[in-house]
DNA sequence: TGTATATCGATAAAGATATATCGATATAAC
DNA sequence: GTTATATCGATATATCTTTATCGATATACA
């Protein structure tokens, strides 16, 4: 199943290190100034830079072109990564249409609803293989979740992006990453509540 | 700023416990019920219960209903929190309409848009004061985010939830949550790609 | 009443993550 | 050339988080 929460931490720095490099000009870059931009230690960012390309130089820094080459296949973001999505509602229409996850080289080749405007269901299976699909993104209501995980495991899928807040039963070698947006904002008012 | 990305790892467990605990029927419940359910550990469960609520009984486990009084006010969950939404476009509107905020009382007071289908910015002031509203929510595009941070702080927000991947810069005493929904994707992609 | 057992809480150990310190080095300035 | 300095990488320390162990206790049952 592996239901994760707590990945390495590093996996979430690393996106922010890339947004930020492909706004920088310069050659080269040190690991003090990605630090004081991005608001994080600077023996941090070295440390991540180090576990993942190859040194800076002292003095100068980091070589961001091959930085940046770096840290996008190390994510996984050189190779094109097939979802499709589930659940054709408020949500999902606003997932789909969204540009945001070209920059990390993933794409949307499919859309599923039990309204015929639609992908049908029925199609599912024989789309995900053609397509080699390997997310699929599940934005259904609570009570159809499990049986469009359910589907999606039998079609070949490997990892799961559940908006429901359904917890999905799974095989152990299949992904899944619930985004509780309620649990995500309650983590901030407690935040909030206790300043 | 506060820009965090790390909380307790505690905050985030919580809710999900209280989720589970509202389905639970019995007067009693153990550690060790709650963590195979959850997927979790029972020494972990026990070390977080025994932080926010009083001690179970051997051999019993906790009463359910005042852990569960225990859990929700810990998370604020107790007293209800009010929150605008900026920019509804496609993401806005789903989140707008989002019914899973009442579990955690959330409360949505008024959507604001440059289009008059929804209240003007003009009112963004007026309206956060009335309501003495906490939790600014940013769905704006890119362009726009930074702006609508500045007229959220200076009408009085505590708390921002970013959904822009814009970086925000606002004052040391203002919580903003980054729900970068690309990055939290390509951790996925990341762990999928590692098996 | 005595014994077995599920469970708790406390303490200890392990593991993961973040921060601090410091010598080495590449460049720049003198 | 010598010196000053920004930066790196390595090592050490600190903090946070999770997991393991174990004695104490409340109940169930013989
Ligand atoms: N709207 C949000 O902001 C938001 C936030 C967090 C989580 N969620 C969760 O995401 C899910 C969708 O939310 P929404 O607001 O888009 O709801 P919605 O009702 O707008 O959309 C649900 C869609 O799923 C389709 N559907 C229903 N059963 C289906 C099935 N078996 N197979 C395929 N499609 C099916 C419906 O036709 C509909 O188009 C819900 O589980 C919700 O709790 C929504
Ligand atoms: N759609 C998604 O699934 C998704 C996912 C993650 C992040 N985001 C981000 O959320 C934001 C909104 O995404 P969307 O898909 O809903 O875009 P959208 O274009 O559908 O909606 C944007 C809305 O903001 C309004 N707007 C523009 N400028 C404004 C301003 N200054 N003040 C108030 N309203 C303003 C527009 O009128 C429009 O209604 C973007 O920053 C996007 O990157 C979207």
């Amino acid at each position: 199943m592996l239901q994760n929460g707590n990945y390495e931490a590093i996996f979430s720095r690393i996106p922010i290190y890339i947004e930020y490099l492909k706004t920088y000009e310069e050659e080269y870059i040190s690991a003090t100034i990605i630090a004081n931009s991005l608001g994080l230690g600077e023996v941090q960012v070295r440390k991540d830079l180090a576990k993942i390309s190859f040194g800076g130089k002292p003095k100068i820094g980091y070589e961001v072109k091959s930085l940046l080459d770096d840290l996008s296949s190390y994510m996984g973001f050189d190779k094109l990564t097939k979802a499709v999505i589930v659940g054709m509602g408020r949500l999902g229409e606003a997932l789909f249409h969204y540009l945001g996850f070209d920059r990390i080289n993933l794409k949307i080749v499919a859309a599923f609803d039990v309204c015929d405007k639609y992908n049908s269901l029925d199609e599912f299976k024989s789309i995900c293989e053609k397509h080699n699909v390997k997310i699929g993104i599940i934005t259904v209501p609570e009570e159809s979740a499990q049986a469009t995980a359910d589907l999606m495991v039998s079609s070949g899928i490997k990892a799961i992006w559940n908006f429901s807040s359904s917890s999905l039963k799974v095989p152990n070698n299949i992904l899944v990453k619930n985004e509780n947006m309620a649990n995500s904002l309650s983590v901030l008012i407690r935040l909030m509540n206790n300043l």
